[in-house]
DNA sequence: TAGATTGTTAATCGATTAACAATC
DNA sequence: TAGATTGTTAATCGATTAACAATC
């Protein structure tokens, strides 16, 4: 039977934002936090962070609250941050080499093993450490390498048959640069980063106000 | 008072990506389509693409369904797309030089004008036709020319404070790629890609399955 | 006209908030 | 112990889905 998420995306998106936020906490200094305080920082209600938390457990103490460090620790492990991963890139474009460059992901145990790319002009280029490889090198390494995460950064019109390339191959999550809904099967995990559609939300948020003023004036 | 938006941002949400399959079926040649047919294509329900277009205004027509291109037209508007943006970019480090050499920028009428750094090595720099600015350069810059939207990649300690020059200098937008979340005030908007937010929610769903497990069984 | 499909109202479902007993 | 704050159940609110009359 497919597997069916427990815990809803709102609550999943909200995990990475307590973690960044207990993170800052704990840098700071501060040893313990209530849920009312920590609702005040993260603009959520003191209900809203409990029921959260409780998705995956009882991390605090009654009459105390919880421990900041301890918390921090437990979302970690929620989120797989104390695994370690096998990470490739696909496209060695802005993107890919923004992706590769990024400081932080080997600290957080996201090692970057490989970069493929079609481009010629591309090929043997070092990008942090690790040379651009061709694509059709690309099933030879999924054959001979346990490959966890795949970035995905090719243009839109690849996206799909490169997304069942790496499936085939065993990839275990894709992390989706390209402007593309991803069609997966089940147990392959997906994550987007749709960019423009970024920018396009910003622009409407920018000229909502304007806009319901000439809906309303053309009633 | 302050403004509240009359849309929710479920529904924003959706926007870009309607956007983004009418541009395509159009591109395909379609020229009609009904809730029905687009929802079994977004997989979305009928009944809410409907909802979804008509807090904007009734823009199908019974017995017939969608006029693709007017469809994209109208969303088009919507999301503001239809007009010119002058955008900055502060930060010239992997993300600010990936968003500066993104290609459709322009095409979109978004129009970046100068980009702006700290780093003394990046002085003068090119980047795709900007030739990279001190970042004691910004206020005056924001006096002499009108910016709407600032692209904001600098680390995450400077971010807020960058953000208040920005405003103070009459920026009506932040796209915010610092993991911070920004306190702005009403009127200027904002819209984050939290790359490490993204990749943590990958790195919980890749894992969601065995972490169950383990809760489970540990009860 | 008849058939199709929208726009819109009503019903349902799920997420957020409130309340409070449990307990540290 | 008394005070504080969680974990959890119940109430509310909002978003999604269903239904159907309007109409092209």
């Amino acid at each position: 039977m497919a597997y069916k998420s427990r815990v809803s995306d709102a609550v999943v998106r909200r995990l990475p934002m307590y973690y960044r936020h207990l993170r800052e906490l704990e840098k700071a200094g501060v040893v313990r936090i209530s849920s009312q305080e920590l609702g005040e920082r993260m603009n959520l209600t003191a209900s809203q962070i409990r029921q959260d938390i409780n998705c995956f457990g009882g991390f605090g103490q009654q009459g105390y609250g919880y421990h900041v460090t301890n918390l921090k620790e437990r979302i970690a492990e929620i989120l797989g941050l104390t695994h370690q991963y096998h990470v490739i890139i696909i496209g060695a474009g802005n993107i890919g080499r923004a992706v590769a460059n990024y400081p932080g992901f080997a600290k957080e145990g996201f090692h970057i093993q490989a970069i493929f790319d079609v481009s010629p002009a591309l090929m043997g280029i070092d990008v942090h450490g690790t040379l651009v490889q061709p694509m059709d090198k690309l099933d030879g390494w999924l054959a001979a390498h346990q490959v966890d995460i795949a970035v995905l950064a090719v243009p839109s019109a690849h996206a799909q048959t490169t997304a069942d390339q790496l499936v085939r191959g065993g990839v275990r999550a894709i992390w989706n640069f390209a402007p593309v809904d991803l069609a997966l099967p089940e147990g392959v995990a997906v994550n987007n980063v749709h960019l423009s559609d970024s920018l396009h939300i910003l622009s409407y948020r920018m000229n909502e106000k304007t806009l319901f003023e000439t809906l309303d004036a053309n009633k």
